[in-house]
RNA sequence: GGCUCGUUGGUGAAAUGGUUAACACAUUGCCCUCUCAAGGCAACAUUCAUGGGUUCAAAUCCCAUACGAGUCACCA
């Protein structure tokens, strides 16, 4: 008997060769330099600032040289398969605009290389595990996890190397013939592959981000079939996935590196071409509580997750821009100098990919997103508020559609300009600067920041005055403002700030305590944008609404 | 413990053997000013984890040490 009466009593149904797939899967006819990239997460957790880096960078480098983006289903392992998991990925996908080109989802699907959900591609991996038992690569493994625990606890205790490797591979020189029984005999095992590497040999390796890298080569006899459910591990679908799929750039985790011997040997076993590498640095965090630099977690960390950005609104693209900015040292730059430039256009290098990881700061994000606000049209930061509140705020929608004129009018403030006000870092901020603004909103308890001038007997005088007498919808902000320094001067308050300097005492206050009762009468805040236009937007009735309440609630 | 990678200010980082170690965020101060925001100006690493070496010259090259990270599953 011989491995190919091993490899058919395994396999009885699987007919097609690795060659035949070869012809099915043919290379790609792209152009020249274009990349073919795929984002392969697994539906075992949320989609999350990692995996969100990754997707941005891979459809960066297929957009920037004419390739293919590709999403892969990576669903192995079945038992620890999230609900909903998936569905969230797709749905990250699409909210930032960055879609595959080729992907499969519930009936959808578009490319020829697929199917691209690992679970339906048990014949091919099956074909490839079949040819390499039957030229004596890979052979049956019947260790039990008893033996195997039993195995690592001897080489922990006596400080040998970890793993399925030379005497410890008690499988490995089996014959076809004991095996054949074996496994009539119905005895349980896994499929591994026959290691030819010599730890003490090296060869090196190229990452594209971290540069030349020599490893000792591989002489683990690793699982690259499962038992139970005959899926195959990780190495051993990214082999063959990621061949058949032609993919020429992967970009995953550091994490990865480890296993680039493995993989190393694993292409060379089949004399495939390796496709190149990108290892992106891990995200990092401080912990709040014990000071530790760690990796992001989901548990702990809820900016770690995507939910947590969409939830907040963040604009889309100034979450890309932020992820941009830790993958790539150059990208800053890069995006002041080309403000209005889609990201996608940006010419990526691995090579200004930091090598170690990066603390995640939220703060820079902040920083981002709202110069990423701050030259939008109000129009258009009005149609996303509304979009964010309708999904996330039910009440703020109402209020916003209730109220568009207004809304419109009041982000404008100050916008537009060379240097527009920054507010606001994301959606979720933007009402409680500007619920004041609503009437149906003066219900709440009412806290009035008045600063210097805080008695009430006062502020209506001043309020009274103001509104009867002085305010003039039609006046410039120019004259708007001479017409309150007027009515300062006249109720003792100083008009002109250098002359309140000098004599403070002469005074009750000078014009900016005066415009603040106003203000916070007006909004019950101590710090708004423009006075003016606030006053323009409210108009003289809801100006008089809120004196009353302030007669009644102050 | 083995293998691999890393270590520049509070954070992200630039610099790839050669004057005062870019820039951005954060922080602080001043100016401007009807508040705020924005803006302008300024401050913030006598020093690039530590110790040795190579060199006329080192954050940059070499060695050692320390510390940190990743990985060592029939998980990806």
């Amino acid at each position: 008997m011989t491995y190919k009466d091993l490899a058919e009593l395994i396999f009885p149904s699987i007919t097609k060769t690795p060659e035949d797939y070869e012809n099915i899967y043919p290379e790609r006819s792209l152009s020249e330099g274009a990349k073919v990239v795929r984002f392969a997460p697994s539906p075992t957790g949320f989609m999350h600032i990692g995996n969100m880096m990754s997707a941005v960078i891979n459809y960066v480098l297929a957009r920037g040289s004419k390739g293919i983006f590709y999403v892969r289903n990576e669903d192995t392992d079945q038992a620890r398969t999230v609900e909903g998991a998936l569905d969230f990925i797709h749905h990250t996908l699409k909210y930032y605009d960055i879609y595959p080109d080729e992907y499969e989802y519930n009936d959808k699907q578009a490319g020829n290389y697929g199917p691209y959900v690992q679970s339906e591609r048990m014949e091919i991996y099956h074909a490839f595990v079949k040819h390499l038992i039957s030229i004596g690569k890979a052979y049956p493994c019947f260790l039990t996890p008893e033996e195997l625990t039993e195995i690592r606890e001897y080489q922990t205790k006596s400080k040998k190397r970890i793993g399925i490797y030379g005497k410890y591979a008690k499988c490995r020189d089996i014959t076809p013939e004991e095996a054949i029984k074996r496994i009539k005999a119905g005895e349980k095992f896994v499929i591994r592959f026959k290691s030819e590497g010599d730890f003490n040999k090296k060869f090196v390796f190229e990452d594209l981000v971290q540069g030349k890298i020599e490893f000792p080569e591989n002489d683990l006899d690793v699982p690259i079939m499962k038992s139970g459910d005959l899926l195959p591990t990780y190495h051993f679908a990214h082999l063959v996935d990621d061949h058949l799929m032609r993919t020429t750039h992967v970009v995953r985790g550091q994490e990865w590196m480890s296993s680039v011997p493995l993989h190393y040997e694993l292409f060379h076993a089949f004399g495939y071409k390796m496709p190149k590498y990108i290892h992106t640095s891990l995200i990092l965090k401080k912990d709040e509580e014990t000071g530790a630099i760690r990796k992001i977690s989901k548990r702990k960390d809820p900016e770690a997750l995507m939910f947590f950005y969409e939830e907040k609104g963040y604009p889309i693209l100034a979450v890309i821009d932020a992820v941009m900015t830790i993958a790539n040292s150059n990208y800053e730059e890069w995006r002041t100098n080309h403000p209005d430039t889609p990201f996608y256009e940006f010419p990526f290098s691995p090579k200004k990919m930091s090598p170690s990881g990066a603390l995640f700061d939220l703060d820079k994000l902040d920083n981002i997103s709202k110069n990423f606000i701050s030259k939008m049209k109000a129009e258009d930061l009005y149609h996303d508020y509304l979009t964010w509140a309708k999904k996330y705020d039910e009440h703020i929608y109402d209020v916003i559609s209730k109220y568009k004129d207004e809304t419109i009018a009041f982000l404008n403030i100050e916008r537009e300009t060379k240097k527009p006000r920054k507010d606001y870092e994301n959606y979720l901020a933007i009402f409680p600067k500007s619920w004041y603004m609503y009437d149906e909103e003066w219900d709440r308890e009412l806290e009035y920041e008045f600063g210097k001038i805080t008695d009430k007997e006062e502020i209506v005088i001043v309020m009274e005055e103001y509104l009867n007498n002085v305010y003039d919808s039609n006046d410039m902000q120019d004259e708007w403002f001479n017409k309150i320094k007027v009515l300062a001067e006249k109720l003792g308050y100083a008009g002109d700030m250098k002359e309140y300097r000098e004599s403070p005492d002469n005074y009750k206050g000078n014009v900016a305590d005066f415009t603040t009762i106003m203000r916070v009468v007006l909004t019950t805040k101590a710090m708004t944008p423009n006075l003016y236009d606030i006053m323009n937007i409210l108009g003289k009735d809801k100006m008089f609404k809120r004196l009353e309440i302030l007669k009644e609630k102050y």
